[in-house]
DNA sequence: TATCGCTGTTAAAAAAAGTTAAGCCCCAAC
DNA sequence: GTTGGGGCTTAACTTTTTTTAACAGCGATA
């Protein structure tokens, strides 16, 4: 049984927003709506989310500054943009964002439908996680469930050690902005979060030290970086 | 090994033309630079382009009809432009010929760079890990670790070390263009920055002084030179 | 050769990150 | 309601990395 494909919905209109969620959650997907691109970061922070549907215009924090914001952490995530009404302009502003797809209102669900399996039929088929197990060197990694294979046993992580291993994980050889991180995983990138985050970053470390070729390493200034050699 | 790949870079202001050539062989890509669109038309002809990115406004042949020129024989090869200022005429008409994507002067590199792997994230599924090991002298360096194998150890290069060295080598037997480097590495070329890069360049004097065919050298008013005799 | 800007070098200061432990808060068990 | 443990944050201290300062030497140019 594979895991439903999360999507998370960001709309401020109600009505709409109600709706869309109940046509997605009948049509077999796991939804979650959001009133506004604010409500959003913060649950894309949270869950594992499979692929964005973002109104353009929304109240606190528009569309496209919310796949900004994701495309700092996320580069491959689904992003299919709702807007208002046939706008080039916007078209141009998306899609140089990272935008997947389209959809201008109104549209009809069965159009929505067509759109988001083309999506997902174009994208890799493990990328629908299905409780997925991701390798990081030797050490098997599962992050649905939160476990670490190490080689004394299984190690289960803490809610922020899974989200920053996950985020370094998925972000392997490339670098993860620190502060871009610490606002999606700690909402806030102050002093004390950052910190905090050192001090996770010294956590990882020292679980990950069973398998020599595997390094967090510090981009002074900028972030840190996991590589396995 | 991956190959790397290979952009075709068509830009007339020289100094831009310089950092953005710099700044792409720095992030591992194997790029050209034409300083007009009939050169590289030329260029296109003989290697195999992987990506393009093409001012607008050029001498001789301007980035639309260049475009042009090569979706006559190649209608894939991902192509960007770079526009003097936002023009949405230029836009709508750049994405007719089958333009991936824009960028309006002045942009960051770091933009860039994204826009760059948005792109070929969509074309293919790509390869980014190349553990490549350069050789300077006789001794071994690992930029992507940030190691040097000298004679009594590994030694383990910070940030700004590696960053600096790794241009260096990239560049062997060529003028580092002093200003360039400070704008690639430091982000501006003022005073004080100038002042760390040269600090900089004496710890690595010292380091690769292990090997006495390894020379650091000053090109007065111009910038540094790696030589290895 | 006098001068001024550029570079070489070392040391001190400042900023960022590594590490360990103490403190706090929430929640569940008693 | 109290207690205790787990998880996260804050604190304190250390180390590393980078920047700034200070001064000496060098190079081009008048």
């Amino acid at each position: 049984m594979t895991k439903k494909t999360k999507i998370l919905l960001a709309e401020d209109d109600e009505n709409l927003g109600r709706l869309l969620h109940t046509f997605l959650v009948n049509k077999g997907f796991d939804a979650v709506l959001a009133e506004n691109g604010k409500i959003a970061f913060r649950l894309f922070g949270e869950g594992d989310i499979d692929f964005c549907i973002f109104d353009v215009m929304m109240p606190e924090m528009d569309g496209f500054t919310l796949a900004k914001e994701i495309r700092e952490t996320d580069k491959k995530v689904p992003i299919l943009f709702l807007t208002a009404k046939s706008m080039k302009e916007d078209k141009l502003e998306g899609f140089s964002i990272g935008a997947d797809d389209y959809l201008s209102k109104p549209f009809s669900m069965e159009e929505l439908l067509a759109r988001i399996t083309a999506i997902l039929r174009r994208i890799e088929p493990h990328t629908h996680a299905e409780s997925e197990v991701l390798t990081i060197g030797t050490i098997k990694y599962e992050p649905e469930s939160r476990v670490l294979h190490l080689s004394d046993g299984l190690k289960k992580l803490t809610t922020k050690e899974n989200e920053l291993l996950h985020l370094l994980v998925k972000n392997e050889n490339e670098i993860l902005d620190r502060n871009a991180t610490l606002r999606l995983i700690w909402g806030d990138d102050n002093y004390f979060n950052g910190r905090s985050m050192d001090v996770y970053i010294a956590k990882l470390r020292k679980l990950l030290k069973e398998d020599p070729a595997i390094e967090i390493m510090n981009v002074h200034g900028k972030g840190f970086k996991l590589v396995a050699k």
